[in-house]
DNA sequence: ACCCAGGCGATTG
DNA sequence: CAATCGCATGGG
């Protein structure tokens, strides 16, 4: 199979955009990046406007614009929200940075791991359910397996999954996958309807089952197509009371609520360019 | 040995 | 309500 090129129309930063820590399944490789998601696994580079990739099973460009939301015109997006010179400096150093599009599912299970996990952490729980499951692709000698499908997780024991070391979000994971193989939710058809719905319904189906407002808002962001979602993790917090709040200690509601306000329906993306920029300064308080 | 990691759920006051 | 604590596991 021969490597495909496609040329980028509009900004776009592939390392920013894998490395901003919104999604875990990929691996870095010389300057090669292997990613696996949508049962694909795809082989891609960056140089300059070009990407160059290949993917198996094989994949139209389609599928590169798709999860990468390559039609999207960030640069109206980042007008929309540069409000301020906080915003300003992270869009400046993570300039093409662009909110995936994930598989739901596996979106789901990857942020219910997220709870007191660390990233590789969490990485290391999802390659660990797609070992036990998942079906394997190679590509140029590079091995991968497909994220697991609901009844797959749903009809795991709980002894299989902490045997693989994915510890007390085991249960989780059963509780939700059980839940979704039982129709109790279809989350396709959570994308047509408003953040709002979408939110109530997660936190309402998924109550109990290690999915709380912060898991509930990546969701709806990173694979609900949910741009004003803006989840408030503990790295968001910190710069916002510091930033926005001189300090002083909101509630994640109420951070999360101004945050929609004030950034507008790409609040998201004000997200994800903050996380990003305040994780790599690193000190906390 | 000890603390933290992209929280959540259960238990208290 | 808000505040506090335990949680499996891995890594600094």
């Amino acid at each position: 199979m021969k490597m495909k090129v496609l040329e980028l129309e509009k900004d776009f930063s592939l390392i920013h955009t894998l490395e901003c820590g919104q999604f875990f399944r990929w691996d870095k490789v010389g300057d090669w990046y292997y990613i696996m998601c949508f049962d694909t696994l795809t082989k891609i580079r960056q140089k300059g406007n070009t990407l160059h990739y290949i993917t198996r099973p094989d994949k139209s460009s389609e599928f590169i614009s798709q999860i990468f939301r390559l039609d999207d015109d960030l640069n109206r997006i980042i007008d929309e929200i540069n409000k301020d010179d906080l915003i300003a400096s992270a869009i400046k150093r993570y300039r093409g940075l662009k909110i995936m599009r994930q598989e739901p599912f596996e979106c789901l299970i990857s942020y219910v791991c997220s709870a007191n996990s660390s990233i590789p952490n969490i990485k290391n729980k999802l390659n660990k359910m797609a070992e036990l499951f998942g079906e394997e692709i190679e590509l140029d000698g590079y091995i991968q397996h497909t994220f697991p499908k609901p009844d797959e997780l749903a009809s795991a024991s709980l002894e299989q999954l902490k045997k693989r070391k994915i510890g007390y979000h085991s249960k989780y994971i059963k509780d939700v996958a059980s839940a979704i193989n039982s129709d109790d939710i279809n989350l396709c058809e959570l994308s047509k309807m408003s953040y709002r719905d979408a939110r109530d319904k997660l936190l309402k189906v998924f109550r109990g089952k290690g999915v709380g407002e912060k898991v509930a808002d990546c969701v709806c962001l990173f694979s609900l197509e949910k741009l004003e979602a803006f989840p408030v993790d503990i790295w968001v917090e910190r710069i916002m009371r510091e930033y926005y709040f001189g300090g002083k200690k909101p509630s994640k509601k109420e951070i999360s609520q101004f945050a929609r306000d004030y950034f507008g329906n790409y609040a998201g993306y004000a997200q994800q360019y903050l996380y990003h920029f305040r994780r790599s300064q690193k000190p906390k308080n």
